[in-house]
DNA sequence: TATTATTGTAAGGCAAGCCTAACAAATTGT
DNA sequence: ACAATTTGTTAGGCTTGCCTTACAATAATA
């Protein structure tokens, strides 16, 4: 029944839960701000949340996650994790360069994907002397 | 000096190489059939790519890649069979769906972290048994 | 409370990418 | 060689996603 967002919508929805998360309320600006896009494409975009009912949101009003809304954002919250678990803890890569190529992902691999990543990331934590062998490996070279 | 290209611009110079590879010509149909777009996106396509100096193209003409075209697509096919090499045999994910998944991400991942899926290909080649492990603990879930 | 600053919205624009429909050029077959 | 088919291009449209500019509403402060 939730049809596919786009990458964009999903990047909104994504720091719309983060930013409440953190401070109990988010403004257009707030998001304007974390995304670097213009207060007037952040209002464009909430109404096309809301058009879904992903976000409660009126004119000047306060803006809130529907049920819809914050299961869809955790979905991508929960990708953005695993991904970004992998390309730090497994792959070695710097914080910030895991966190922007998890960013880009998270919007493209299926349910089946984000499973395998999930997988490796539980064999990482049961079996670290495995996939530390490629750290050291990579180190050498 | 070579700007990026969008991701849609890096598929239509990756199939015009692998087609031209496989068939030594390739026509606006062939392209369109391969991508699944009409033939007049293909048209508009082939004169932005041929705006960028990557392919020789002109009306109703034949389609070759220019030197810089060549290597971009290069460049796209490396990073696609990288990451395919990854999905499938590392992850031990479907064929097809470590190709679809490839394809998304090869216009995504910087030059940094596709050498670390580089590497990652060559330490399984050189000590499968790593990551032979994991497949086993997956198969076993 | 009146003024000022901040925030949100609306209007109008632009590029990328896709589409369909109609037409032009090239190719094929008879 | 001519008709029929296939292929390529053009024109016009649509959506997403961004922008700037101008204005409206709210909040902050003197």
């Amino acid at each position: 029944m939730q049809e596919k967002l786009t990458s964009s919508l999903e990047d909104y929805l994504e720091v719309i839960y983060n930013y409440l998360d953190k401070n109990n309320k988010v403004r257009a600006i707030d998001i304007s701000r974390e995304l670097c896009v213009s207060r007037a494409s952040v209002s464009e975009a909430l109404k096309r949340l809301a058009d879904r009912e992903l976000i409660n949101y009126g004119r000047y009003d306060v803006i809130s996650l529907t049920p819809k809304g914050t299961e869809q954002a955790l979905d991508v919250i929960n990708k953005h994790n695993t991904l970004q678990y992998f390309f730090e803890e497994i792959m070695g890569l710097e914080h910030s360069i895991s966190a922007q190529t998890a960013c880009k992902i998270e919007h493209i691999i299926s349910g089946e994907v984000l499973e395998r990543f999930a997988a490796l990331k539980d064999f990482h934590k049961a079996h670290p002397e495995y996939t530390e062998k490629f750290k050291e490996y990579y180190r050498e070279k």
